[in-house]
DNA sequence: TATTGTTATACTCTATAACTATA
DNA sequence: TATAGTTATAGAGTATAACAATA
């Protein structure tokens, strides 16, 4: 099937991804780490402890925006700070298990969220997304920088 | 095919969601409304005008709080205020030709990025994608409110 | 009295500029 | 000199509480 005529993949997605992540922002928890905050833990817990400076890159975030966000973070007990060995001017930002179960339990109620939504559907519909699930991944992952 | 042993469709979907969105919202650009302002101006050019304390609870956004994003908006040239002719209490807030012209830049880029990402798909992986996309529509509806 | 909207005030988040310490 | 991080300061965004105007 061509696309002629027809609206463009991407206009066709955004208005489905907007709505998704509409649903989702909208549930409410004493948690509810900020997305940078939320983006930085699962940075720390997948790759390991990081610098400030790495951390501000990968996140597009300035320096001192960095700074003070593990600053808040630290206070809050979601991640601590040691010098860098290898670099005295360094610091090195660790997860603490506090933090760890702050994705799992935000990760949690984001997917018991989805969950419910899915159970709306026809089946027919669910087999539609679950057999699309592995093209999303890889345009997902396409998105990856 | 039940889902026995299986990470459920939340979860799987969950990821793809975040990717994605993390991806959009790195889009740079002198416009970049903020997602709540952006949400209003939608709202306003699809349904007309609209009273503060209806765009508030519309948006999940406290009076006040709306008050001053109107407030915000109004000084940016997106939107102008009038009194409400049949409630002198009231205030309706419509939506500009500027406001329209940055959710239709906003629109474009997003739609612009997403189309690129597509175009690194094999053609099985975007067939299976567009073949979801009436499932994922139905499911992005049961999130509306 | 109840409702609509605003103002006053405070807190979170993030940015740029200036600074300190180390390489 | 250049780099890593922090501190100083300011602005956007949002909340609750108190207020003014109208229903």
């Amino acid at each position: 099937m061509e696309n002629t005529g027809g609206a463009s993949r991407g206009s066709q997605l955004l208005p489905v991804l907007g709505q998704l992540v509409r649903f989702l922002r909208q549930i409410e928890s004493p948690d509810n780490p900020s997305p940078v905050s939320l983006a930085v833990l699962r940075r720390l817990d997948g790759d390991g402890p990081g610098r400030v400076t790495d951390l501000a890159r990968l996140e597009r975030a300035s320096q001192p925006g960095m700074t003070q966000l593990v600053g808040r973070m630290e206070k809050a007990g979601l991640v601590r700070r040691a010098p860098d060995p290898a670099d005295g001017r360094g610091v090195l930002v660790e997860i603490t298990q506090e933090g760890r179960d702050v994705i799992a339990r935000t990760h949690a109620r984001y997917v018991a969220t989805l969950d419910e939504l899915f159970e709306t559907l026809d089946p027919a519909d669910r087999d539609a997304i679950v057999g699309a699930l592995p093209a999303l991944e890889r345009l997902a992952a396409a998105a990856s920088f």
